[in-house]
DNA sequence: CAGAATATTCAACAGTTGTTGAATAATCAA
DNA sequence: TTGATTATTCAACAACTGTTGAATATTCTG
């Protein structure tokens, strides 16, 4: 259970990014992470420099996998669909699912990480400064793909709808544990695969509803 | 545009709005509220004691107004549906446009308020502490109206459904600005009323396709 | 008006922050 | 084993943090 033997410079992003996660970039200080990490605080500034670089790191470290594992999920599902193209549903499945299997590892950095990802995504001062540079790019593959699966759409709408959708799926990632309260026990936040066997078919058919024109 | 005439216990009230919502709780010095507000920092402790307490009073300022529109709106549409029972596009509608609302007005207060809710919405730390004491009670309203109008569907199923639209709801609010660079100009975060045409539809389709039971 | 109550500022505190340079330990290359 | 490179700790700093008590101004009350 303890993090002996993990090179310490890995401790200080695993110690990071939990605590990032949980309290924002200004809500943790060098010595909370050099703490859990069981180092000296000086440490962090050797192996990353500034408090905002390793904030970048963190950040860093796991986005380039997690871009190909949901890269690799759009075309898989779209060499399986043939010249028809993956229905929405799938596309969907495609964007979400590799999300939901990152959170189930017993690995919890990625927990941690998809957390900070949410933390992010939602903050009006991070969001336009971090997202964009690291998961645009895929996130117009997925929606080039959304375009073709529902001809006809107004791109206005295709991307309304995206919004919709990623911000159900900030929430989840957040995994505030609001819903354990609200629904009384019914409902679990920590059973990802409950979370997005019902977000998949919910936003599915809000993309039907409103990118399906009516004749 | 100036603040002078407006009293100083509320222009600190305002500034900690504004910069809470942007940076969240920890972004913020006590010394950036007096100075936003033109005022002595010792006055935010004078009116309010501590800076947990000051941010408990920004978040407390406007809860009651907007919960008592939102309730009324639900009572509204649930007077005019008669015995039948509103829909649940009526439903949601009620649930979300007062905030549009109240993000129209001039008042930019309302807006910032709004954000700052998202960011505790969406926080693992505050979410739990700061949402259901103020919030619960209402949302229970809602979604009891909700179950009445999806007869049959699994309670699960319904707290599910709300999870996602209050996540679509959260992004909304926290008004990052996000969509407007993915969509390169086609739709714009401070459009309110665009968001939640799109956002009512979506969410309502979502419902009815996990709640309604197939026979 | 006087005087009491409230509002606001001033000045200062003890504790914490991120960061750095020098000192020491561990690892690597020959 | 050497010497050099890298990793880690130690000690300290100046700047900033929330908070407080006393001093001053403003407003209210009679």
């Amino acid at each position: 259970m303890s993090n002996t033997s993990v090179p310490k410079r890995e401790r200080i992003l695993d110690a990071a990014e939990a605590l990032f996660a949980e309290h924002g970039y200004d809500g943790v200080t060098l010595r909370q992470i050099s703490t859990q990490a069981g180092v000296d605080v000086a440490l962090a500034s050797y192996h990353f420099g500034k408090k905002l670089d390793l904030f970048q790191a963190v950040f860093d470290r796991r986005a380039a996998s997690l871009n190909d594992s949901r890269r690799e999920a759009l075309h898989a599902c779209q060499d399986k669909a043939g010249k028809r193209g993956p229905t929405v549903e799938q596309i969907i499945e495609a964007f979400l699912r590799p999300l939901e299997l990152a959170q189930e590892t017993g690995d919890e950095g990625w927990r941690h990480y998809l957390a900070l990802i949410a933390y992010i995504n939602n903050s009006p001062y991070w969001g336009p400064r971090m997202m964009s540079q690291l998961f645009d790019e895929l996130v117009q593959e997925f929606i080039e793909a959304l375009k073709k699966a529902l001809p006809g759409a107004r791109e206005e709408d295709i991307y309304w709808c995206y919004h919709n959708l990623s911000g159900a799926l900030t929430l989840t990632l957040a995994n505030t544990g609001r819903i354990d309260k609200l629904s009384r026990g019914k409902c679990h936040s920590a059973d990802f695969q409950a979370a997005y066997d019902h977000m998949i078919p919910f936003t599915a058919a809000g993309f039907r509803k409103l990118c399906t024109r009516r004749r």
